[in-house]
DNA sequence: TGAAATAATGTAATCGGTTACAGTAAACGG
DNA sequence: CCGTTTACTGTAACCGATTACATTATTTCA
């Protein structure tokens, strides 16, 4: 067989240093002594050849591909953002690489995740295209994962990160309620399945029966924590002959906020007097909306990195199925009523 | 040599389905036929075993990686949300892998770039980090690249895909000129050497030479398309004892824009009445700032997708060296005094 | 001082696929 | 009816690293 390999390879370098290519793996890997008269012909010969090691023949000897990868629903969203930045910095400081790939539960139909032990050591979940029970065979394995933003099973042990979702909510919407007398708070869930929209949505229905004011399921849409699907959603219920009558919106997050400020702007609602509207995440453009958005921080970047790191500690056998919840805080700005 | 293997490999389906592994390959890769019975064995054969393809094996057998990498200067900026969002999709329908790496010109002297031939099939280069004699070497070797938002260095034929950027913006700054009575228009310009950063320049300042008024020097910042340090530099542009006046802001991009807002409303300066102030990009938060913001609109995700596709045009050898300029269009909000 | 540990290196098997080459059987073409 | 495609399959070399095992020279230490 003829294939031309236009690279070059260990073996090259081997010769022409005039060791054995053991010798330069271990140079390469310094994972065995090598003398120093050796490293320093070494050194020299691989930049001369401007050698670099052919990342899949490592992986395949090594069983290791020094790639870890994002599993994420979408990237529709500024809420990635902080996220990629804390994940990707950390993966870089450690020399690895990282694959971000999309994979949500109504795309598993028609294809297998697109990574995962087979061209990862190791995968950042935040997806609901894993399932419960791949999560479970993929731990079975022994395969390293990180949960970000949802919640391992019972009965597994994964590591997850998130952030305080449901106190933070209800003491959101409590502030609606109680210092800007609010009682119809229109609520835009996000995906159905998402656990950061669980929880929020668990919060605002704790808020409404802490208050004695009925959750009414009318006031109650699927934002998708998107833009357009919040601003298409808010459309809607407005142009509906006969909504029910609302006097705030907790839009479920920023990205959604965005929306939600377009719809109510261009049916000449006003903000926060007509209609108050609180979001979720503090994404940078939060203090700068029209009006300022009132909204809860999230630690987002924090999180990916954290994650990250509990990730590595995986792969460097420091086993851990702690769940961390960074906490989250209220940033009271106009678009609440408050100022 | 003991090593344990826990995977499945392709003599496991090859046994189990009694054939030899070269049909099982042929199966997969569909590159040579098969009898219709010997397929559907495998086929069950496979998802029995669950069976999954060891990607540096083949990488490492076809000299293919089935992965392209995507090289950004850095994460911290929204505008790669729609960018990313459309490499991704691209590359996603192509049943490939994204690596995403941030590699600058100031990370150069540290280390090797994180991505490229040894690992990738190909590259989309937004980065400064590869500088033209690299991009030089590279294409001399044959390995596939397309530019964003960058023009290919003289007598190298690599594509590109980028947006107007001159000629908007002497529209844009003529507009804040001509329409709103503007002459001290400060401008923060983005990283010195990124292609946009210089043309925007280059528009900036031939509006001000079109109409007269000579450019200030001191009028000109580093803003470096970022949010932070945009707010940073026009805190301290404001807090300088002698600052020279201005009567608009050309932010670079609207990531900059929003740091500018925030330093402009601390200050207590009023928007547009005392300062006008104008962005680039309409990322999705734009028509909602306070006031919303004037800008360019810039058909960002399309740059992804088009540059993801023509990446993909020279991976099944397609050659191109075209530079596709995507047009762009001007915004009109309030920022800049209209309406 | 002699046994044992350590340092430095080499040889060759191995990781899990792809594919050149070879071969057989059936279909085709004139 | 026979030479030539075509369809299908198998064997084994190869991709470019890592690393178990072996070997020799040098230290260490009781």
């Amino acid at each position: 067989m003829t294939r031309r390999s236009s690279s070059v390879t260990i073996r090259d370098v081997a010769r022409k240093a005039s060791v054995s290519v053991a010798t330069v793996s271990r140079y390469i890997n310094k994972n065995a002594p090598v003398s120093t008269e050796v490293a320093e012909r070494l050194s020299q010969v691989m930049t001369e050849l401007r050698y670099v090691p052919h990342a899949a023949a490592r992986h395949l000897a090594s069983r290791k591909t020094r790639v870890i990868g994002l599993l994420l629903n979408n990237l529709h969203n500024d809420f990635f953002v902080p996220l990629l930045n804390g994940v990707e910095a950390v993966v870089r400081k450690k020399g690895y690489n990282l694959i971000v790939a999309t994979y949500h539960a109504n795309s598993r139909s028609q294809m297998q995740p697109p990574i995962g032990p087979h061209n990862t050591d190791g995968l950042l979940v935040f997806s609901d295209g894993l399932m419960d029970e791949d999560l479970a065979s993929l731990t079975e394995s022994g395969f390293p994962m990180v949960l970000v933003h949802r919640t391992p099973p019972p009965h597994l042990s994964i590591p997850s990160v998130t952030v305080e979702n449901i106190n933070i909510t209800q003491k959101l919407v409590e502030h609606l309620i109680k210092e800007h007398g609010k009682r119809c708070i229109l609520f835009l869930r996000g995906p159905l399945h998402q656990e950061d929209s669980i929880r929020r949505e668990a919060g605002y229905r704790s808020a409404l029966q802490a208050n004695g004011i009925p959750v009414d399921e009318n006031l109650i849409l699927n934002g998708d924590f998107e833009r357009d699907v919040a601003y298409k959603v808010v459309n809607e219920f407005l142009r509906s002959e006969n909504h029910v009558d609302f006097d705030a919106v907790f839009t479920g997050d920023d990205d959604a906020a965005i929306g939600v400020l377009k719809s109510l702007h261009e049916h000449g609602i006003r903000i926060p007097d007509d209609v108050a509207v609180i979001g979720f995440d503090d994404l940078g453009f939060a203090p700068f909306l029209n009006p300022p958005l009132t909204t809860v921080r999230a630690p987002t970047e924090s999180v990916g990195q954290i994650a990250t790191e509990r990730l590595f500690g995986l792969l460097e056998n420091h086993p851990s199925d702690e769940v961390i919840v960074l906490p989250t805080e209220i940033i009271y700005r106009r678009s609440c009523g408050c100022q």
